[in-house]
RNA sequence: CGGGGCGUAGCGCAGCCUGGUUAGCGUGCCUGCCUUGGGAGCAGGAGGUCGGCGGUUCAAAUCCGCCCGCCCCGACCA
């Protein structure tokens, strides 16, 4: 136990330094590291191998939802990056830029992308002139680059991987369908894959993406209590159909503007994940997209070693039939360090075999969420380790959605709002009266912000019938979710 | 970008205030022996332009200036 005390010195409690925490956690697990250039990061193998289990279950529910990948160019002149006045503003204080190509200086700067909207609007214009050629559905993975001035490990970094997509539509309706269709595919995803609940609903108009008509956002509740936005779907009406002159002759005959959306995640994810489950020992991986979900660790001493590898590798080789599962046999590390490494990296089940266990035609199973023992028959091995992560998997969940909601809280008054906002942090559902002011002054007086408007199951904003705004007294108009977020 | 902190071996640090042998310690790494059910032990060894540039000085990790990077708190954002 001295031992153990030591070992996690070396990672910042939890409770007592989040921030200091989080990055201890992405350094040690041996997710991430600095580079040489501001605020970018390399994601190591291991963080790189979690974001393509993450990439990949996301994007079959993409294709499986009708979209096709593609790939657009990283540059966007600026004559095209300026036609929407409210995108461009939104944008420009972030955006890096290409002046020469080589020792030549360029007739027009270009833009790094740091979204895509504008250079993907100017080739759908190419692209379409019939009704018959809608919707357009298509998503792109890609890196993207927002000159930010504080950048943090996966959560904010100057460069970062994300998948966008980017639809046309013959209707508003028909954009409107999509925009909830894809918010309501994060959802899922971020509570099926990642164990993470969040809450689905609109952005206010202060915070809604530069150039969208709506906003919608999935929140999700971090371990220090703040939010964080994990995705977004932007319902961008004709704001840029009609900027770059996207048009289409309707059945009608009428030349008419196509109706659009756009949707994104990122490598944020990575670090919701983190934040979202992990505890004093490190990482906790959601056994559906960890990178290994089961760590066979064989203890022997020099007379056993033999044997117990042999029976180790016998037995991973059966487990790698039906998950993700490695073996450690390196003897020049004790069983003991090994323990604590694969914890601290977050691997969901531990498989321990000694000759003990080999006497008994066992093993030994341990749970990272819980560190609970299980002894298990060799003869069950599969079945048993399939069932514990398909558990492992269900209870981070509702372990995640009960901290959650432990520490989403009403409150009587705006005194109270302060209080919990400065002490408790967590999300205040609470009623607001719809204006600018309030929403504003909030921010200015407690660092919260309107984290959404949730939804109704037919996804409509949920109005307020009674109740009044928790700052203005005034009658209100909607009943929403604050939080300092990230 | 404003306020604060930090930068010395892969990682974590001491030394700096008060300039002066060959820049130390822990851990990790390499070799050997030994060990292995919660970060074992012993012995030997390798590893440093002290973040960068400039200045002061006979002499700079140490004093001064500028720059870069990281962390925290604000403002801005996925």
């Amino acid at each position: 136990m001295g031992n153990e005390k030591q070992f996690v010195q070396e990672i910042t409690p939890k409770s007592e330094d989040f921030s200091q925490w989080y990055v201890d956690v992405v350094r040690k697990a041996d997710l991430a590291d600095y580079t040489t250039i501001k605020g970018c990061m390399v994601i190591k193998p291991y963080g790189y191998a979690l974001w393509e289990n993450i990439r990949d279950a996301l994007d079959r529910r993409i294709k499986a939802t009708g979209h096709q990948n593609a790939y657009f160019p990283l540059f966007v002149p600026e004559s095209l990056l300026k036609k929407e006045a409210a995108h461009v503003e939104g944008f420009a204080p972030e955006v890096a830029w290409v002046t020469h190509g080589g020792n030549e200086p360029l007739e027009e700067r270009l833009a790094i992308r740091p979204t895509s909207e504008a250079i993907i609007c100017s080739i759908y214009a190419k692209w379409i002139q019939s009704y018959r050629d809608l919707p357009i559905l298509i998503n792109q993975w890609a890196n993207v680059v927002r000159w930010e001035k504080v950048t943090r490990l996966f959560l904010r970094t100057t460069e970062f991987l994300w998948q966008e997509g980017h639809t046309c539509h013959r209707t508003m309706e028909e954009a409107q369908e999509e925009t909830i269709k894809m918010l309501r595919v994060y959802q899922e995803f971020a509570e099926t894959e990642l164990a993470m609940p969040v809450v689905a609903g609109q952005k206010t108009e202060n915070e809604k993406f530069p150039g969208a008509l709506y906003t919608y956002t999935i929140e999700a509740m971090m371990g220090d209590g703040k939010a964080l936005q994990a995705g977004t779907s932007h319902n961008l009406g004709q704001h840029f159909s009609k900027m770059f002159e996207i048009m289409f002759e309707d059945e009608d005959q009428v030349r008419k503007y196509v109706w659009q959306t756009s949707w994104g995640v990122s490598t944020r994810l990575v670090g919701g994940v983190i934040m979202t489950h992990g505890d004093e020992h490190g990482l906790i991986l959601p056994p559906r997209i960890a990178p290994t979900q089961v760590i066979v660790i064989p203890i022997f001493q020099a007379a056993t070693k033999e044997s117990v590898v042999s029976k180790a590798v016998q037995v991973q080789e059966r487990l790698t039939k039906v998950c993700r599962s490695q073996l450690d046999a390196r003897d020049q590390y004790t069983p003991g360090w090994k323990f604590n490494e694969y914890e601290l990296k977050g691997v969901p089940l531990r498989l321990e075999l000694g000759p003990k266990d080999l006497a008994k035609e066992q093993c030994v199973l341990v749970r990272r969420d819980t560190r609970e023992k299980i002894f298990c028959p060799l003869s069950e091995l599969e079945s048993r380790v399939l069932t514990l992560l398909d558990q492992i998997q269900k209870d981070l969940l509702e372990r995640a959605r009960r901290f959650r909601d432990e520490n989403t809280r009403t409150v009587a008054n705006y005194d109270e709002f302060q209080e919990v906002m400065e002490n408790k942090r967590g999300f205040i559902y609470a009623p607001w009266c719809g204006g600018d002011e309030c929403e504003l002054k909030i921010k200015e007086d407690t660092k919260a912000t309107i984290r959404c408007l949730p939804l109704d199951e037919e996804n409509r904003v949920i109005e307020a019938r009674e109740g009044s705004c928790v700052r203005c007294g005034e009658p209100a108009k909607y009943y929403v979710y604050f939080a300092r977020a990230y």
